[in-house]
RNA sequence: GCGCCCGUAGCUCAGUUGGAUAGAGCACCGGCCUUCUAAGCCGGGGGUCGCAGGUUCGAGUCCUGCCGGGCGCGCCA
């Protein structure tokens, strides 16, 4: 095992300035990748740093460090640039060859156990592009996280006893007077999702016709959470049907889960009443006696420092309701002390089946546990991926751990922030939803999509809309694909192109969809990206059917080989080499950050350097072995590496396109 | 009022541990399919990085203050 190359170059560095200049400490300086390969292939900066305490100018600096840095190995040679930076040329041959028999590994990450849970759609009606946006940073977070050697738990958290659940069964009950029975011969028959998500609106409606109505939601509510009556069970039904539908829905978009937890199992297995306890033992709420909230148990917000506390009491917020019925709030908090082992209770599980994509799926349950079932939970750290309207309820869940003196815990309850998806105007109309040019709604730079009143572009439908759209390509490019061929690219396609767009865009900005935009397969878009992949894994093939060699044939004359392919000084393979070999690097980067733009952004610009290479230099057609060899080595390299770039990002790579 | 986010080319956006001439896609204009797939490649026009100060050898990036837009602050979830 080998340290990562800008690591490897980082300590020599240091070892050298501190032989040239004494020094027993080295300011912090950064190895980077210079703007073209003609500079070099890695950019230190240790000069900028040294410039001060040494009181000399960075380019001195650097031209001495140039001199007697000769000797690292993998380097060939250093050359101070005029403006002070210390560029570094590797030994590319050395380089592309370690990395072709895969003896540089990845630097060892953290081992300790990460949950990370996201989806959490109300299992009340069809999954929107908001809900993509959640699903496709939290699969992609576990994926890039498992890339590193982090093992994940991911976790899909289902609100069954919530307020959206109980507006369902209040629309099949008074709007619509089914029976349970009736009900389950709709789930049977139709898209149950979709067809819930119209009667999610409806009910909206009819409480907005008459607020008195908003009792009856009440009643139901209450039926939910306490279990063991009719409306309990029309809830669980269409709870069940709901999670199933959005399973689906997400398997074709290769999400899947380890762990579903359910809310009601919070409640019947008395999490919530141990969390209680705890809370109240450690003071961390305390029951309100005066005022607004009196008959309240609440929790203290701690203000930032600083605070300006006037007249103005200081802020509370209510964990339970002075009816004694606990906030959602409440029974995160008692969710997230299971995450993390400090609640001294665990789930019942049970297996709830495999996945598309062969991964067994747990559910927990107050009934019979199942003994297989491995251990969940026991987080070291947690990723809750939920959008910033949330980030103040985060807040509070970080800070009741705080008080009750898991200041680490606390820590490391990341709270995976990102701004909503919301409606372009365009696109809003092309829905139906029409907007009256006066009003207020008008005025505003996009439409919220909103599930209460039905307004939003339901993920299956806009993935029909992608599939369509790439098997009509497809077929033009492929007649030769039977059905199942062409159903199966075509797919793989679109989910490529839905997640990469959920992908680009850096997690504080809005996303205003645009069906148009959306539907893009150019340019800076998830299929430019396979399509880079498949042209060369065409190359080869064809060397394969042609000629008969394999990969490892390429590979093995290449020691004896002269390699000026990868040695000329603008050597458009070396760019490509290089560049496909910062993924590891990528990939550290966007979990530090948990911005993933940066590593659609990498995959993006790693395509169009191949895609660049691809039209000036031939592999099938170049008559010199060793330009051949090495090319083909190269291209063998980034193959690789996309492949697995793509692959974090939940894209797979198709046979042909 | 307080908190968080956004403001970069005509449009949509990258630029995240401060670094070399500010990039990409789309749109527009001009080229490239007897040679590994044109979902592609090459070239061109397009910028007071919202404004004003400050820190630094160096600021789109950090700090302060403004301006404009969005979101949040409930005995809803």
């Amino acid at each position: 095992m080998m340290l990562s190359l800008q690591r490897h170059v980082h300590d020599a560095i240091v070892d050298a300035v501190c032989r040239q200049y004494g020094l027993t400490e080295v300011p912090p300086f950064s190895v980077e990748v210079p703007p073209n390969r003609e500079m070099g292939d890695l950019a230190v900066t240790v000069a900028f740093q040294l410039a001060r305490p040494l009181r000399k100018a960075p380019r001195a600096i650097a031209q001495e460090l140039a001199g007697s840095i000769g000797s690292i190995p993998a380097v060939t040679r250093a050359v101070a640039a005029p403006n002070g930076y210390l560029n570094v040329f590797l030994d590319r041959r050395a380089f592309l060859l370690a990395r072709m028999r895969g003896e540089v590994a990845s630097v060892p990450a953290r081992a300790d156990k990460t949950v990370v849970e996201h989806t959490a759609i109300n299992p009340n009606k069809a999954a929107h592009i908001g809900h993509l946006r959640n699903a496709t940073l939290g699969d992609t977070l576990a994926r890039a996280l498992h890339f590193r050697g982090t093992p994940v738990e991911v976790q899909n958290y289902i609100d069954d006893t919530g307020v959206q659940v109980a507006d369902v069964v209040v629309g099949f009950t008074e709007l619509e007077h089914k029976t349970i029975d009736a009900v389950r011969a709709i789930a049977d028959a139709t898209r149950f999702d979709y067809y819930c998500w119209d009667l999610y609106a409806r009910v909206t409606d009819w409480y907005g016709e008459d607020r008195a109505r908003l009792a009856v939601r009440e009643a139901a509510l209450h039926q939910l959470e306490a279990g063991g009556n009719d409306t309990a069970a029309l809830g669980a039904l269409i709870v069940d049907r709901i999670v199933r539908a959005h399973l689906k829905t997400m398997g074709r978009l290769n999400v899947s889960y380890d762990l579903l937890t359910y809310e009601g199992d919070i409640l019947r297995l008395q999490f919530w009443a141990r969390a209680f306890e705890i809370l109240k033992a450690q003071g961390a709420i305390f029951l309100q006696t005066e005022g607004k909230l009196s008959g309240c148990w609440v929790m203290r917000i701690e203000e930032e420092a600083g605070e300006t506390e006037d007249a103005e009491q200081s802020r509370e917020k209510v964990i339970v309701r002075s009816n004694g019925v606990v906030t959602y709030i409440g029974k995160d908090m008692a969710n997230q002390f299971w995450k993390f082992a400090l609640l001294g209770r665990d789930f019942r599980y049970r297996s709830a089946g495999t996945q598309a994509d062969g991964r067994p799926l747990w559910s927990t349950t107050s009934g019979e546990n199942d003994a297989a079932a491995p251990p969940f939970g026991h987080a070291r750290r947690i990723y809750n991926v939920i959008d910033s309207r949330q980030m103040y309820l985060q807040a509070l869940l970080a800070q009741a751990l705080r008080t009750l003196g898991h200041a680490r815990e606390a820590e490391n309850s990341i709270h995976f922030s990102y701004e909503m998806v919301a409606l372009s105007h365009a696109t809003a109309r092309e829905l139906g939803y029409d907007i009256a040019p006066g009003s207020e709604e008008a005025t505003k730079p996009f439409v919220e999509v909103s599930g209460r009143k039905g307004l939003g572009v339901k993920i299956d439908d806009l993935l029909d809309l992608l599939i369509n759209k790439a098997s009509d390509e497809v077929a033009k490019r492929n007649p030769d694909f039977t059905p199942d061929e062409r159903r199966l690219v075509a797919s793989q396609i679109a989910v490529a192109a839905i997640r990469y767009f959920m992908l680009k865009y850096s997690r504080g900005k809005i996303i205003v969809f645009d069906i148009e935009e959306a539907l893009s397969f150019e340019g800076d878009s998830g299929p430019y990206l396979q399509y880079a992949v498949v042209r060369a894994n065409n190359i080869f093939n064809r060397l394969r059917e042609r000629e008969g060699l394999t990969d490892a044939d390429l590979a093995r004359g290449l020691d004896a080989l002269p390699a000026v392919e990868l040695t000329d000084d603008s050597s458009d393979l070396w760019a490509l080499v290089l560049e496909a070999a910062r993924l590891d690097e990528i990939v550290d980067q966007v979990v530090r950050s948990l911005e993933f733009s940066v590593l659609a952004k990498y995959a993006f610009g790693l395509a169009q350097l191949f895609n660049a290479f691809y039209h000036r230099h031939s592999i099938l057609n170049e008559e010199q072995t060793d330009r051949r060899s090495w090319r083909a080595a190269g291209v063998g390299y980034f193959r690789l590496q996309m492949t697995r770039a793509l692959d974090v990002m939940g894209i797979q790579v198709p046979v042909r396109m």
